[in-house]
DNA sequence: ATAGCCAATGTG
DNA sequence: ACATTGGCTATG
């Protein structure tokens, strides 16, 4: 068929204009219009090129196939990016091709022939001859796509980075040789750490949920795990939650292997710098990757180990379609390629004990006495005891936090940790922490800045003589002070001692070992140098654990054990202070130092409730009629659950039509798949049916309230 | 999505 | 009789 095609090769089209291709351009249009229409010359041995173009819409979620070209059959080989003629029309009686508007696609196999059965148009371009999609990648992409019910072009978007001319044209480097196995250093301190070395280091899988002990030696035990797995020929690949904790790795790396091993890949270098490393790493010149989420798709051949640190951390959720999950994906590539597996962090997060559960992964973990030796002492205090002193009343300190931190600001830096940045103008009874709602539609109540008023942030009704509906109460107070303001008033409180922030406008790495405050909003933790923070306060607890979430109490413990990791042990003096009710369980657990055991019993609770990740969940989100719609066509597994659909918030300054309604869709463990089979077919079935208001489609959404 | 096709509707 | 618009369809 592809010799019957009758199609004349369309001149290449310059994806940049400058003089000598618009020159080149001129010159092949007077071909054109000199010589008649002819036959296109194909490539005779595999003549047909099947492509998937870049467009997300999920009827389209198929390959397509063209023909190749003479010119361009050496060039269009599987893997590379090519501009596809797409959507034209056939002109009657002549089989020609007009029309239709140029996309991107990859070419994913050359083939003799195509079992389509109409004319095929030809490629229009070979946009570069880096074989970019490999078959490796294109059937990660495909799982990623089928597990989130989002379609193949959505995931290669996120995992193929945009091209870089320059980049491209430098000549790959050659792969340095594998380095030796290193000592186990400070993995001695787990009982099974030396082991996991060793195993990696001969070429096993082992496959662990690694609770870290506090302190500052992760990135190192990391880089020592990534050169263990180097050292059997295989490659390595650690996700991370920013891209400070990708220079700590990157820097440790450095340290332990030099140059040339691995790349780091995060937003930082800038898109050509990013793609100069994803190509390295796709030419096989590196063989280890420190990266943020998106590089859970990086190309590695010959996976050894994958591995993520602090897979509660939400940045390891992409936040665009199909929403993949780093963790996630990186166990789909261990089921795959039989890649050893470490998920890492101070925190364990429920999904991580269920792996535990099933016994699909080991722990690794410290032993209670080497937990006693690095971590702070830790104590609570109720946050009704306010300290006498003036100024620490005044910065809302209680006495024990107010004694800690002076003492402490002797020996060395303190860290503050408050829950939230900025000024959050929530309001909550002074008496039971109940949060202040409006009496008429229970949205929350904001202050309106000068005269005190209250109004409803959603419907905007004054509140002119508020009471608690829980305890009659008459006073409220801002539900978290920002940091901010926190900063000042514990500036007044210690008027001799510096106070440095960290947080959204200005996240600081580090600082020195010195006296000084370190307000700091949670996840924006300086380290500090030397011994570590001589103490750390941890303020306004109770509004992380009241927050509407499922995780709420898992969250508030990794932030709590984040920033509690930081301080020196306690034989060095180090002490945290808490500030929330002792009884609390995720309190209880940071007290301990046990979030194996605190992610244990969690999981069982939502076992027994059938929340996820025991169950698997999707959430469908869209106008009204587009979610009933949706839900309409699904042809759900057996046994779902549909929840809802319950109204969320419009964004504001929508009007009403522009309202949300959700929809939970619950199954029992193991029908995730075809949960996510069955939402892609309705999805597909609502687009050919042309019913375009869209719905959004969330595999495991990360937080369902 | 999006371009192209056709039929229905509107206009001179 | 012809132009304009809206719905429908396929995309190689």
């Amino acid at each position: 068929m592809a010799d019957s095609d009758p199609t004349p090769a369309t001149p290449p089209t310059p994806h940049r204009d400058g003089p000598a291709v618009q020159l080149e351009l001129v010159r092949a249009e007077l071909q054109k219009a000199r010589s008649k229409p002819r036959r296109a010359a194909t490539s005779t041995r595999l003549p047909v090129a099947r492509v998937v173009v870049d467009k997300g819409l999920s009827h389209l979620d198929q390959y397509f196939d063209y023909s190749v070209p003479l010119r361009l059959d050496a060039l269009a080989l599987p893997g590379v990016r090519v501009r596809v003629r797409f959507g034209g029309r056939v002109v009657k009686g002549q089989g020609r091709r007009e029309g239709g508007t140029l996309i991107d696609g990859y070419v994913v196999e050359r083939r003799a022939e195509s079992d389509f059965p109409g004319p095929l148009a030809p490629l229009s371009q070979v946009l570069s001859p880096e074989p970019v999609l490999t078959p490796d990648l294109l059937r990660l992409c495909r799982a990623v796509a089928d597990r989130y019910a989002g379609t193949l072009a959505d995931v290669l978007q996120l995992a193929i980075p945009p091209k870089h001319n320059r980049a491209e044209a430098e000549p790959p480097a050659a792969p340095l040789p594998p380095p030796a196995a290193p000592d186990p250093g400070s993995w001695s301190r787990y009982a099974q750490g030396p082991e996991f070395l060793r195993a990696l280091a001969a070429g096993d899988s082992p496959r662990a949920v690694w609770t870290a002990l506090p302190g500052v030696a992760w990135p190192q035990e990391l880089a020592r795990a990534v050169a263990a797995t180097l050292a059997s020929g295989r490659g390595a690949l650690v996700l991370l939650p920013d891209g400070r904790a990708v220079a700590r790795l990157d820097a440790a790396l450095l340290a332990l292997l030099g140059s040339g091993h691995h790349v780091a890949l995060s937003a930082e270098p800038g898109p050509e710098e990013r793609y100069r490393r994803w190509l390295a790493v796709a030419r096989g010149s590196v063989r280890a990757v420190a990266g943020t989420r998106a590089a859970m798709f990086a190309p590695l051949a010959d996976l050894g180990l994958v591995a993520v640190w602090d897979d509660g951390d939400s940045n390891h959720g992409d936040p665009r379609a199909p929403y993949p999950h780093a963790r996630d994906v990186l166990l789909l590539r261990a089921a795959e390629t039989g890649a050893a597996v470490l998920i890492g962090g101070f925190a364990v997060t429920v999904e991580s004990a269920q792996l535990l559960r099933t016994g699909w992964a080991r722990p690794l973990a410290g032993e209670r006495e080497q937990v006693r030796r690095a971590a702070p002492l830790i104590r609570t205090v109720g946050d009704h005891d306010q300290a006498a002193d003036a100024a620490a009343h005044a910065a809302r300190l209680p006495t024990l936090a107010w004694r800690a931190a002076r003492e402490a600001l002797t020996q060395g830096p303190v860290l503050v940790q408050v829950p939230r940045r900025g000024y959050v103008p929530r309001l909550a009874c002074v008496r039971c922490r109940a949060q202040a709602r409006c009496t008429h539609c229970a949205g929350p109540l904001a202050a309106q800045d000068a005269g005190g008023v209250l109004h409803c942030a959603w419907c905007g009704r004054p509140e002119a003589d508020w009471h608690c509906a829980e305890c009659g109460g008459v006073r409220l107070r801002a539900q978290v002070v920002g940091a901010r303001r926190t900063a000042d008033e514990l500036g007044r409180a210690f008027p001799s001692v510096p106070v440095r922030m960290s947080g959204r406008d200005g996240v600081l790495a580090s600082v020195p070992d010195l006296p000084a405050l370190v307000v700091s909003t949670p996840g924006a933790e300086p380290v500090a140098e030397g011994a570590g923070y001589a103490a750390a306060l941890l303020l306004d607890a109770w509004a992380l654990l009241n927050r509407p979430d499922l995780r709420a109490g898992e969250e508030a413990l990794r932030r709590w054990l984040g920033a509690a990791a930081l301080v020196r042990p306690q034989q060095q003096g180090g002490r945290v202070v808490v500030v929330a009710e002792a009884a609390l369980r995720p309190v209880q657990a940071l007290v301990r130092w046990d979030p194996a055991g605190f992610a244990a019993t969690e999981l069982g609770e939502r076992a027994e409730l059938g929340f996820p990740p025991v169950s698997r969940m999707a959430a469908l989100t869209g106008r009204p009629a587009a979610v009933a719609d949706l839900l309409a066509l699904i042809r759900l597994p057996e046994g779902a659950d549909v929840l809802g659909p319950v109204a969320v918030r419009a964004p504001a300054g929508r009007s009403e039509d522009e309202r949300l309604d959700r929809v939970l869709l619950r199954v029992a463990p193991g029908r995730g798949a075809a949960l996510a089979t069955a939402l892609k077919a309705a999805q597909a079935a609502r687009l050919a049916r042309r019913q375009t208001d869209p719905v959004r489609i969330q595999i495991d959404p990360p937080d369902i309230g």
